[in-house]
RNA sequence: GCCGAUGUAGCUCAGUUGGCCAGAGCAGCUGAUUUGUAAUCAGCUGGUCGGGGGUUCGAAUCCCUCCAUCGGCUCCA
């Protein structure tokens, strides 16, 4: 048979060799390193004889499907030595996912905590050192049925009751032997190290009505050291945590006494705020946005025709009550509802259309407390929202306009790794939505064809849809690797029907405007949140709120530092003097780590000059200049930093 | 909400076979020093040991409960 290699070479080789007998004639060491074997495209192990001619890429531990396949095979003997400890417990699924791998395990009447996971990871790794193989079995779904009935395992025959007879594979390694499909790597010896990490609860197939199961979630590595950069990695990411940056840098606080979920943005973090709706209320200007600004409640009557009420009511924070026993308000959960009020508010014609109202309205939603997250979940929050309210036949080229607001902000932060989603309905469950079929198709339609038209790479969610509209959602990683999402655009023909939103058009009948919900930022809370593990703290010149600091050399120079300090503040750089009483090498230290972009040090030779030396931020010393030197660096990087283009 | 873990000074953390008035570093305050590119020295202040209840002669330490936080799950208008 000829076997294609990835770099084009064709080379041939008995009928029914093995990848691993192939990778053990092209050399020994790379043999010793193949994990799986991708066969005309698809994954399979490497001890899987090779029948036909075929392309051919060996998988090692430098490809993504390597690793799974090694994390997958990490699961099945994590699995192997949990039953050596814990006989009896039943298994459901363990796959491996983006950072190692999990199994889900009902421990029956065993219980589990974090202190046994260090004596079954060396269980694991003596299981590893036997280098046991992964040997893969064809079996007929009765057989199986028998297995898993005599093993007693629920789990395991509800997924075998879904399988076709025929399809039905069992790997076993040393005393273990699971339903899979595979594949697996050769054999245990590759697992070198091994990390058992947490331990959580799961829902047997992710749904809250069944049984929780205990997930155990674990890392495995081919080499020791790769373990110890990988742990590295992880304490880095901790140092980049938005809380523990948040609370350093003096940005933002949460107390008992005023509640869970409920962020206080101190001086700082409310400049930086401010500085960021700033940037964005000027970018929206451009555009053709107004500002409006709606109250912080609503009347229940507004919910209940917005579909809120029916939808979140009973899981939300519960209604305001007034003297009047017939009369309730609840904080608003979102400012469409308003915004549609003030579409409402006196006649509209096409020529005023598209209206887009823009605002930095908070909102509040009543989170599951274990939910809550730093800044990135919480239970109020200011969204940078605006409603467009437009023609059908301006909603894509609207739809498009938007896109480029969120790409500038986006560029602008250096959010250079986005994903771009698209989430659609369920197709399989739509009693969860509001509104017409043919509504819904006209939403998709339009941001399926505008984002094309942007040329935008998207991926496509089903069931991620919001339960009026379909959306096109920006996600952006923190620093652990988790997605949240940040930008969102979404099309509503729901809420005008709801409203009855009219204007006149140009045949002097009344049409339906389409709305378009947008916020770029998605939550100044989250944004702020990702932008911090983003740039681990170092904010972007324009953004950051002390831009300079000008430190005296002694108390003797005070004044001129003052003096400094205020000649910048009136050009519109920020910036203050540490006036303490310390040395110099301190000042920069704590300047350093109070991550101030510029230092300004003056001392009797800048005195006399009317300079300032200035040093930049882990860079170090720039030499002295004249204080209109150093206004001109400043400004000009600063433009720098705003002169994007998408 | 669920599973697992954590909670000691503003911050980072010591302190458990239960036992003198609960400790350190940093921060803060006071004083000395008047300083040239990443930590000057000395003194002092600061804690209902998350809250409440219990066991005990005695609890930061053991038990119960509530709260908050962390890692996940479910959820996310």
């Amino acid at each position: 048979m000829q076997i294609t290699f990835p770099d084009g070479a064709v080379r041939s080789y008995p009928d029914g060799s093995t990848a691993l007998q192939i990778a053990q004639q092209i050399s020994e060491g790379l043999a010793r390193n193949v994990l799986a074997a991708k066969v005309n495209g698809k994954v399979q192990d490497a001890t899987l004889p090779i029948s036909t001619d075929s392309t051919l890429q060996l998988l090692t531990w430098t490809d993504e499907e390597g690793k799974s396949t090694m994390w997958h095979s990490s699961a099945h003997l994590m699995a192997e030595a949990l039953e050596f400890y814990f006989p009896g417990i039943k298994l459901a699924i363990g796959p491996p996912v983006a950072n190692g791998f999990y199994y889900d395990i009902d421990f029956m009447e065993h219980s589990i905590s974090e202190k046994d996971l260090e004596k079954v990871e060396q269980k694991m790794k003596e299981l590893a050192k036997a280098k046991n193989a992964y040997i893969r079995q064809e079996i007929s779904k009765a057989e199986a049925i028998a297995y898993f009935t005599e093993k007693n395992d629920p789990y395991k025959l509800e997924l075998l009751s879904e399988l076709e007879d025929g399809t039905i594979t069992f790997y076993t390694q040393g005393n273990f032997t699971d339903l899979c499909r595979g594949p697996h790597i050769p054999d245990t010896g590759h697992i070198k190290a091994v990390k058992l990490t947490a331990i959580a609860g799961a829902y047997w197939r992710g749904d809250e009505k069944n049984k929780q199961l205990t997930r155990i979630y674990g890392i495995t590595f081919p080499k020791q050291a790769e373990l110890t950069e990988y742990l590295e990695r992880v304490e880095e990411a901790k140092r980049r945590d938005h809380r523990k940056l948040g609370k350093e840098l003096e940005l933002f606080t949460f107390s008992q006494k005023v509640g869970q979920g409920l962020p206080m943005w101190l001086p700082k973090g409310a400049a930086l705020r401010e500085r960021l709706e700033n940037f964005l209320k000027k970018a929206q200007r451009k555009a053709g946005y107004q500002q409006v600004i709606t109250p912080h409640i609503g009347n229940k009557d507004l919910y209940v025709t917005s579909g809120h009420y029916e939808k979140y009511g009973a899981d939300s924070f519960q209604p305001i009550r007034t003297p009047d026993p017939n009369e309730e308000f609840f904080l608003k959960p979102m400012n469409c509802p308003h915004h549609c009020e003030i579409f409402k508010s006196k006649p509209r014609t096409y020529k005023e259309l598209p209206a887009r109202f823009a605002e930095f309205g908070t909102v509040y939603r009543y989170e599951q407390s274990g939910e809550l997250h730093g800044l990135t979940r919480v239970r109020g929050f200011t969204q940078d929202d605006a409603h467009i309210f437009c023609m059908q036949e301006q909603v894509k080229d609207e739809f498009k306009k938007v896109i480029d607001i969120v790409l500038y902000v986006l560029k602008t932060l250096k959010f250079d790794k986005f994903k771009a989603q698209i989430s659609l309905r369920d197709p399989d469950n739509r009693t969860k939505y509001i509104g017409t079929d043919e509504n819904w198709h006209k939403a998709e339609q339009a941001i399926i064809e505008a984002a094309a038209e942007k040329e935008l790479p998207t991926v496509v969610a089903y069931g991620e849809a919001a339960f009026y509209g379909p959306k096109l959602d920006f996600m952006v990683q923190d620093a652990l690797g988790r997605e949240w999402q940040l930008g969102t655009i979404q099309v509503d023909y729901n809420l005008p029907e709801r409203f009855e939103l009219e204007y006149i058009g140009s045949d002097n009948q009344k049409h339906r405007p389409v709305m378009i919900h947008r916020a770029p930022f998605g939550s100044m809370e989250r944004f702020v949140a990702v932008l911090l593990e983003h740039c681990a703290g170092d904010f972007p010149l324009w953004l950051t709120a002390e831009q300079f600091v000008v430190l005296p050399i002694s108390e003797k120079f005070n004044d001129y530092a003052q003096n400094v300090a205020d000649l910048l503040n009136n050009s519109d750089i920020r910036g203050l003097v540490d006036s303490r009483n310390e040395k110099i090498g301190k000042k920069i230290r704590d300047a350093e780590l109070n991550k101030y972009p510029f230092m300004l040090i003056v001392g009797e030779k800048e005195a006399e000059n009317q300079e300032v030396s200035v040093r930049r931020r882990g860079a170090g010393d720039l030499g002295s200049m004249p204080l209109e030197a150093f206004t001109q660096l400043v400004t000009l990087a600063v433009n720098e930093e705003l002169n994007v283009t998408i």
